[in-house]
DNA sequence: AATTAAACGAGACGGTACGTCTCGTCTTATT
DNA sequence: AATAAGACGAGACGTACCGTCTCGTTTAATT
């Protein structure tokens, strides 16, 4: 048995208000981060209703979560790089994730991303998911060894809600740093 | 030498208003979470004018910030069990820590942390201290044979991270799932 | 030469849609009063699209001018009393006019009327047309001893301005009242 | 006995920001009527937040009949002839009043009042005792050979009513209609 | 019968205004 | 001088309607 659309005559959603409040939202957030991003500014920018917005989006959380998911907001193709050090290639991909700024004087992208997720769930696991992609994962593995399963899943875990944990924390996380924690995580001894 | 204070006339800060600004945000925060918590309501619940709070505090954050602190948000010296396996006790303490929610009803609490966190440098930095305590890193320091310093460190940051994230993407976690993940952190081998 | 239609085919306008319209919208100024009547309510009530509205009335001043008119609103034979004594029932019409209400615990009807008015030109004409019509005027010609013409207009005039003034200014007005107004209007000299 | 108002600390309304309300809502309300006023566009006029508006009244009605009260919209000493010939100066007056536009290209300032009077039942009131003053009392008095009590009153708002009704209707009205208008209230029998 | 075109129900759109809430600052009287 | 109280300008919140503009369907008159 399969489910029918209901037929409905009128007008069908506008993909270009769609895709201007996505854009809207996106260059909003990178500028001023989630705290600061407002309905009615995304509307502005967007030059688009509110209702247009309270019509297919419930919060600015669901809003932000499109916008991942899509791509508008995080290139999650990013380049990892290849080095032949599985390690090394994690640490420096971690630390480029870091130190990511929306703007050359922007607050740190990552901590925003996190206010995000706090206030919506959708946002995430979209977030997670967009991170934690396939490249990320297989290198992972190469890196400890071969795992898969839950116990690659939880040293991703570990690795991704470590770097987000310093940054809620303020430090400063240098190459070694990462290094040091990709280790730990790959279960490598301590290096003399 | 010693610093002097100015001296100066006029009463003092009030020691009653203080605490109960800080009884009330930790109360609101508690109800509502980070979010629902304003500034107008605190003053309210506390029975105290607003400049009182902007006297001292420059921000809700900071207000959490100093409630965390002294103890009126998480009970810190929380507690560790000790069965003798570290391992079973830091999956138990870090499931108790995951699951804590601040009415039967409500939401977790971790993420509004998190949030707070998120909002507020001297939050992140707080609450970073306050879970990260002596009593944690010593078991922690057992389970991985010893380790102390730098990866001792990045141990214990992933694995309050991993409960983060897990939090953030409001995935269920169960004691199971929790072991693993300091398995993997602790480099024991998969189990048979 | 006359003015040819211009041949078209294509289905006419729908007198089942008028009709909704126009008894969706004196319901919902009954139930609600002018200012509360809006577009998209009576498009809702009389299951019609609001284009429908729109093409063939200009404002919801111009909907209740037409319900005026064809008696969805007013009863326009509204019964006028016969007694014999022409002043008696002259002001037993105008109070019954006056405490005219929609529901029972309602808002003044007349009033609803004049704020309709105020908003509409073509509201005003018509109704004053529905309220000064031939049985009030001849009555009136006969308390006024037979007076037509400009005078007879301008006594009809300030008999349904002054109920209007009453209405407007929420003064109550009972049977005494409105006799002494009909008095005065007629030039009765103060009875005894 | 007395009522005490309760001692209470803190600042004390800004007469400022009350002068400015009321100025900007008179400005608005004689530049565009009753209907495109807005708390909006007050505010937006006064250089008043919004807040201070609702703190203080509780409609846009509201504030007219305050406006009205101090005399910020009718100038209540309007002048009144004073020819020796009651019945002409009171013909000229309302005259006057029938034909009061705000601006040059203004809507008849009149009917926005009834429409302003329609919507608050206090504005009714007081826009009833700004018109239907002492010195048009006497005068009225005078061309009815010396009317007090009710029947005053009532000659008073058939006067006002009758013009009121015409406002409404949009008729025009000239002097002689005027005239015929107050010879009939005031019982002078047909001129030749 | 097939074509054509307008009226229809539905409802998305860019807007304006609503009335409420909170922000951070400023003012007052009290302690 | 610090406090409780709270008014102020500012502006975001989410909702209700505005009047216009598609949609896909239905209904007549014309081919």
């Amino acid at each position: 048995m399969s489910v029918m659309a209901l037929p409905r005559s009128g007008p069908v959603r506008s993909e270009a208000a769609r895709l201007a409040i996505l854009e809207a939202a996106a260059a909003l957030f990178a500028e001023g981060g989630y705290d600061h991003l407002t309905i009615e500014g995304v509307a502005r920018r967007a030059g688009v209703g509110k209702q247009t917005i309270y019509r297919w989006w419930s919060s600015k959380g669901d809003i932000i979560a499109e916008a991942i998911l899509e791509g508008h907001l995080l290139d999650t193709r990013r380049h990892l790089p290849d080095t032949g050090d599985a390690r090394a290639d994690l640490a420096a991909w971690l630390s480029d994730l870091f130190t990511l700024r929306a703007s050359p004087d922007g607050e740190g992208l990552l901590r925003s991303f996190v206010a995000a997720a706090a206030g919506s769930a959708e946002t995430g696991r979209r977030l997670r998911a967009a991170i934690l992609a396939a490249p990320l994962m297989e290198r992972l593995s190469q890196a400890l060894g071969g795992a898969t399963g839950p116990r690659l899943e939880a040293a991703a875990e570990a690795l991704l809600g470590a770097v987000i944990l310093r940054a809620l924390s303020r430090e400063d996380f240098d190459a070694d740093d990462m290094g040091t924690l990709v280790d730990v995580i790959a279960g490598v001894p301590p290096r003399a």
